[in-house]
DNA sequence: AAACCTAATTCCAATAATTGGAACAACCGG
DNA sequence: CCGGTTGTTCCAATTATTGGAATTAGGTTT
């Protein structure tokens, strides 16, 4: 079939992968090496070519590579086609001023979500999501804002499939899925506690275009503890602004 | 004296490079083939493996190319790795030499903001700033700089608080402060005489992240009396290290 | 200060993997 | 229905990658 690809051109990417992956600011040569099984030698090349692309960069003085500029522009590119982000950022960031909580903005890839922009508060105790990472449809409060808002003929077609759970508190029978997409669509944002991260808790609204299809999401998330108590207020200013954008994605209401 | 390099990797990362630079567009392999000085079927092999790492996306339809969600990633890992005290840390130590003035890092804390580094110039009478003390974001040269940049909704709920003075020089008055801000932002960079610290001027500007919002402040300050004739030359010399560290921050003019 | 450890870098011959031209297939517009 | 384009696959030649070992650099302990 279709493997014509070039290995060394994995391997490296492998290697910048883990940059991303890996908790830690600033990686070493063995420590690369190890990880990936590959001989010391190798990852210093690889290292030293991306190095000559901008795409990571070497601390002279501790001998250790970080990600490079290189590799935030390729981020921002990406980005950058997607213009939903650009329109939303204010209201993200008027969001999170607002609730003093976590903004975020979710865009749908097929069958899963992944969060493409937040804005975070100026606070201690905050939630913050991972850009990027993709998640099924059918946990937590961004994706079931999604997923409630497909056409009728998508929603029996993902609920046709075995639904995983994340979390204990993952909703994963689909009738009682289904029960609760009807409350989303009369109330206009989700809900959700813990249902795709411990120990945290949303609301979440989707942008509709002109065809009322769900563009993007916007959820309002936090600590549960905390955010329980402000989740109504945090609602409220939520559909203030998604309304506000889907009006300028030419929905009418 | 050899550059220990692997060709092929660097000629994948001039493909992914040329996503970037491309911007928005989706690129074909027959372009990128004839733009890079490459066979077809390297490019296609390249554009494979790189698709295997989810740095590049292909749209089936089309049959062309974009970058991928992996290559958002590596750029939301950069800067989310940043570490700003690191970063500005040189640019600090060429504006203290440069101006022979007190050259400052702070950032904020909710409705605070404090200061996190300071390079004093080796001279006898300079300013010397106290690190981790909070201050109200309404006087000095940091703190209004912090302020002038701060989503519109912030900036009317700081100000729809009581402002107390510092000094006698302190503006307390939230509409004389709102003209204020509004110059700040047309300048780019915040003055302030005796505001928070009597005897003491500044000028100050802050370093924007992707969001166009104040990720910290820099600021150069000294004794008033001296600084007041320097400050042109102090505000010239600070943007121009604010907007390089902007840069890699990922925030465009 | 010296010795010792660990990590990074360079060297080199073996060889495994990349390469590019050309053939093939898929697509588009006329 | 047919040329003109673009994307994909094949294959033998050979080139560039590879990994082990040697070397250098840095940092820490004795």
């Amino acid at each position: 079939m279709s493997s014509q690809t070039v290995a060394t051109v994995e391997r490296a990417a492998d290697v910048l992968v883990r940059f991303a992956e890996a908790g830690t600011s600033t990686l070493g040569v063995t420590e690369l090496a190890d990880s990936l099984g590959m001989s010391k030698a190798a990852v210093h090349r690889v290292l030293a070519s991306l190095r000559s692309r901008g795409l990571v960069e070497l601390d002279e003085d501790s001998r250790r590579y970080s990600l490079g500029l290189t590799a935030m522009r390729l981020g921002l590119a990406y980005l950058d086609r997607i213009d939903i982000r650009r329109l939303a950022a204010p209201e993200l960031a008027g969001l999170s001023a607002r609730t003093t909580e976590t903004a975020t903005l979710s865009i749908r890839t097929g069958l899963n979500r992944v969060y493409i922009d937040q804005v975070k508060p100026p606070r201690e105790v905050i939630m913050a999501v991972s850009l990027g990472v993709p998640y099924p449809l059918h946990a937590g409060g961004s994706s079931k804002a999604f997923l409630a808002f497909l056409p009728e003929v998508e929603i029996d077609s993902y609920l046709s499939a075995p639904l995983d759970p994340l979390t204990p508190a993952t909703v994963t029978d689909p009738e009682r899925l289904r029960t609760e997409l009807a409350l989303i669509r009369r109330r206009g944002y989700a809900m959700s506690i813990s249902e795709r991260q411990r120990g945290a808790a949303s609301v979440a609204a989707p942008i509709l275009d002109h065809h009322s299809l769900p563009a993007a999401v916007i959820s309002v998330c936090g600590p549960a503890e905390r955010f329980i108590g402000e989740a109504d207020a945090c609602a409220a200013a939520l559909l203030e602004a998604t309304d506000r954008l889907s009006a300028r994605l030419g929905h009418r209401a």
